[in-house]
DNA sequence: TGCAGCCGACTTTTT
DNA sequence: GTCGGCTGCA
């Protein structure tokens, strides 16, 4: 273990870390080392005697558990850290809930629905009940429920809640209880549970289980949660659940980066600890160590402008730094074109690499013209968000095959492969089928397999061929059950449903695209075995594959490609990360704020918020840039610089613009160096003139730029099985996954051959021989 | 049953 | 502008 760990913190933090008497809040600004403190938390508990699997940190991204898994690892070793009980507030739940899913009527196998799964189901449900679809809006609906769940509250509950029902009633939904129970029972019937189930019924088994509750609350010695800001309300309560009596919680967080309270996150949770528990000690952690002052001191006088929030003051003692520039432009197009130039100039200038800067925006279809402008000047992005790996069609396709596999009750799933490949069961034979489950309250699946007990009126033919399709899935369900590993099932079940062959017969780009996802998922399953079964692991069955996948986010993917690329994505999904050099889009009103936050100041404090956020993103350089017009929902909207600009005082800012048109000056003042920075706009405003320049698409820019689940799977080629014979201590190879690495011990002794190899990019890693493929490179 | 073409919606979204 | 869903025709 690493000694003197506890010297690498400054006094806040290691006041943080080494206080374990009590329930602990930790109010942790940017860029103040949170991810630092909790990591040497954990390792400091360990020091001090709590055994690993005692100890429960929750987080909201799989990358953040992962990341602070990995740092773990270099202070504790692998071994220590991957018996850990970290990760997402919903994996790790979902874990507790497979152990315990007949206490709440449910079975382990359960389906965890994505969002694609509960809207569909929404609107199963609302075309059944005959409700019209234009006011049971499935994305209105949805809220709903989340809403309720998020709150603790049943279908019972809600439907004889009397200013829910008002509201709704005033809102023309008064059935929505109807639908939130129908919601219910559905996903009962299908084992199935949606994201919000996990949390939900969580709080049910607990509530419900005195033994059970007591259970964890006696072996999890202590609880620590990262990003508290963002937990619902469901969350919280699990939180306090567990750690009421014990009191050993630590939780992080800061308010000033609430940005998701549209998903049910509320501050009020962290204000409440307080009452919770009565000897609660404050840390706060105020010293910046990621940006410069200047950057600080920009955020901070913007944040300021918010009421609602926990005082405190986040310095920075780096360098002053140059201000923050503030870029106008006529349009988005020009926009894009001074964003792009800039990139490459500032590349240039200041030798960071690409991977040092982003380029941030309010939403996702503002990426667009910036793709443009960057693949003109020939700079390498990459784009997160959008869709993912796993949301591709074919993909889904398959993925539900393999959900089928393993809860054939999955109706979601079902309907979705019912017919594809076409099978000749047609719309009319579905809704049949569907009618007659939500009649006998019963899955689809059941109703197929018993004609008899839950007939839905089909003729002879059709029944023939549900027959047909219903082998096929009782064949995976049994291949399954015998203990089939992923690779070989996901193989069968690719091959024998005919989703690749139905892809060979065109040869258009779109096909071949999807034959290679297709091929991606099942070298991604083969990858998941081997890597598995190469440690020693027998945990390679389908479920397993499908446990990691189903709460798995293309923001987990790993950014092994070889070469670097600037970051294009959302601000709420830069949150956590940090940059060199940081360039936000978009700074308009209507935008940034955006239109929909306009009507309250909560919902613009939470868009300054995230302005905040934004902002503290940058190490050293930061520029703003508005647009004077912008293409918006194909026409052209006239935009208004963002009132955020005006709340930054202006001394950290450096106006430069472009301002052909001379309209709407900015609320900011200009300040210092307007005419230095004009010099640099007018350059690049005279390459944006050259006209007509359109270059054509490269053939799926998106797939190429956020496939990266398809990453490490390629290189495949020289990677063998070795024998004892062949290798020796201090050998040095490469493996397909880990990379370079350097053999430690070879121990042939029992019957299956094992190397240890220390990893330069992970820690060590045992590996069994006849199955460990890898290159001897010298 | 399956595909082509048209119409209309459209913030953010850790899981 | 683009995606997805619906309609209408073969």
């Amino acid at each position: 273990m690493a000694e003197n760990y506890l010297d690498r913190l400054n006094e806040q933090q290691r006041a943080a870390v080494e206080y374990c008497d009590g329930p602990q809040l930790v109010i942790a600004g940017a860029g103040s080392g949170k991810t630092r403190v909790l990591t040497y938390k954990i390792v400091h508990l360990l020091r001090l005697g709590f055994e690993p699997w005692r100890i429960l940190a929750l987080t909201f991204t799989n990358k953040a558990a992962r990341e602070m898994r990995e740092r773990i690892e270099e202070l504790v070793g692998r071994e220590t850290a991957s018996k850990l009980w970290m990760g997402t507030f919903h994996s790790i739940f979902a874990r507790i809930l497979r152990s315990n899913a007949e206490l709440i009527g449910f079975k382990s196998n359960f389906t965890i629905y994505d969002s694609a799964d509960s809207k569909s189901l929404v609107k199963t449900i609302v075309k059944d009940m005959q409700l019209d679809e234009k006011i049971y809006k499935p994305a209105a609906v949805i809220s709903a429920i989340s809403g309720a769940k998020n709150a603790l509250v049943s279908p019972e509950d809600y439907a004889i809640s009397r200013d829910v029902i008002e509201a709704d009633r005033r809102a023309k939904r008064p059935e929505m209880y109807a639908v939130y129970r129908a919601y219910r029972d559905r996903c009962v019937a299908s084992g199935a549970m949606d994201f919000d189930d996990l949390l939900y019924y969580t709080n049910v088994l607990l509530r419900d289980n005195p033994d059970v509750l007591r259970h964890y609350r006696e072996f999890f010695r202590y609880v620590l949660v990262d990003e508290y800001q963002d937990t619902n309300f469901a969350q919280h309560v699990i939180v306090t659940q567990l750690t009421r009596e014990s009191g050993k919680l630590c939780v992080v967080g800061d308010d000033a980066q609430s940005i998701y309270s549209f998903r049910g996150a509320n501050i009020r949770n962290i204000l409440d600890l307080r009452h919770t528990y009565t000897d609660l000690s404050t840390f706060k952690l105020e010293r910046n160590y990621r940006s410069t002052r200047n950057i600080i001191n920009a955020a901070g006088s913007l944040i300021d402008k918010n009421r609602d929030q926990i005082p405190k003051q986040v310095y920075s003692e780096n360098e002053k730094g140059v201000p923050i520039e503030v870029v106008k432009c006529y349009s988005d197009f020009e926009e894009a074109y001074q964003v792009a130039s800039r990139v490459s100039q500032l590349k240039m200038r200041s030798g960071d690499s690409a991977e040092e800067f982003a380029i941030l925006y309010r939403t996702n279809a503002q990426s667009r013209v910036l793709e443009e402008a960057l693949r003109k000047r020939n700079v390498p992005y990459r784009i997160y968000g959008g869709l993912s790996f796993y949301q591709r069609k074919e993909v889904k396709d398959a993925i539900a095959y393999f959900r089928m596999a393993l809860n054939p009750d999955d109706d979601e799933a079902l309907k979705r492969i019912i017919n594809f490949p076409a099978r000749g069961i047609g719309e009319t034979t579905v809704n049949r089928l569907v009618r007659r489950a939500i009649d006998d309250n019963v899955s689809i699946w059941t109703v197929i397999q018993q004609p008899d007990l839950h007939p839905a009126g089909l003729n002879a033919g059709t029944m023939r061929k549900l027959d047909a399709f219903a082998g096929l899935i009782a064949g995976f369900v049994q291949s399954n059950r015998s203990g089939d590993d992923a690779s070989v099932l996901a193989t069968e079940i690719i091959d024998r449903t005919g989703l690749f062959t139905m892809l060979l017969h065109d040869n258009t780009p779109e096909s071949i695209s999807k034959q290679d996802n297709l091929q991606e998922l099942l070298n991604g399953v083969k990858e998941f075995v081997e890597t598995r079964t190469e440690e020693g692991n027998s945990a390679t069955g389908l479920a397993d594959f499908m446990a990691e996948v189903s709460l798995a986010t293309d923001q987990d993917s790993d950014s092994d490609s070889d070469e670097e690329r600037v970051t294009l994505m959302t601000v709420h999904a830069a949150k956590g990360l940090e940059f060199n050099n940081v360039f936000v889009v978009g700074v308009e009103e209507e935008l940034f704020p955006s239109a929909m936050a306009q009507d309250s100041p909560a919902q613009i404090e939470e868009e300054r918020r995230l302005m905040y956020v934004a902002i503290t993103r940058a190490r050293k350089f930061c520029m703003l840039s508005y647009a004077g017009s912008r293409f918006r929902n194909g026409q052209t909207v006239a935009c208004r610089p963002s009132r955020f600009l005006g709340d930054i005082d202006p001394e950290f800012l450096r106006l430069s613009t472009n301002d052909v048109l001379g309209a709407s000056a900015p609320k900011v003042r200009p300040t210092v160096n307007y005419a230095a920075s004009m010099a640099g706009s007018a350059r690049s405003l005279n390459s944006l003139r050259s006209p007509g320049i359109t270059a054509p698409r490269p053939v799926s820019s998106r797939q190429a730029t956020t496939a990266g689940a398809t990453a490490s799977s390629a290189a495949g080629g020289d990677y063998t099985v070795h024998s004892v014979g062949e290798l020796s201590e201090n050998m040095r190879i490469e493996h397909a996954k880990f990379g370079g690495g350097l053999i430690v011990k070879i121990d042939s002794s029992g019957p299956d051959a094992r190397i240890t190899v220390k990893f330069d990019s992970t820690d060590e890693r045992t590996l069994m021989l006849k199955f460990a493929k890898f290159a001897i490179v010298g």
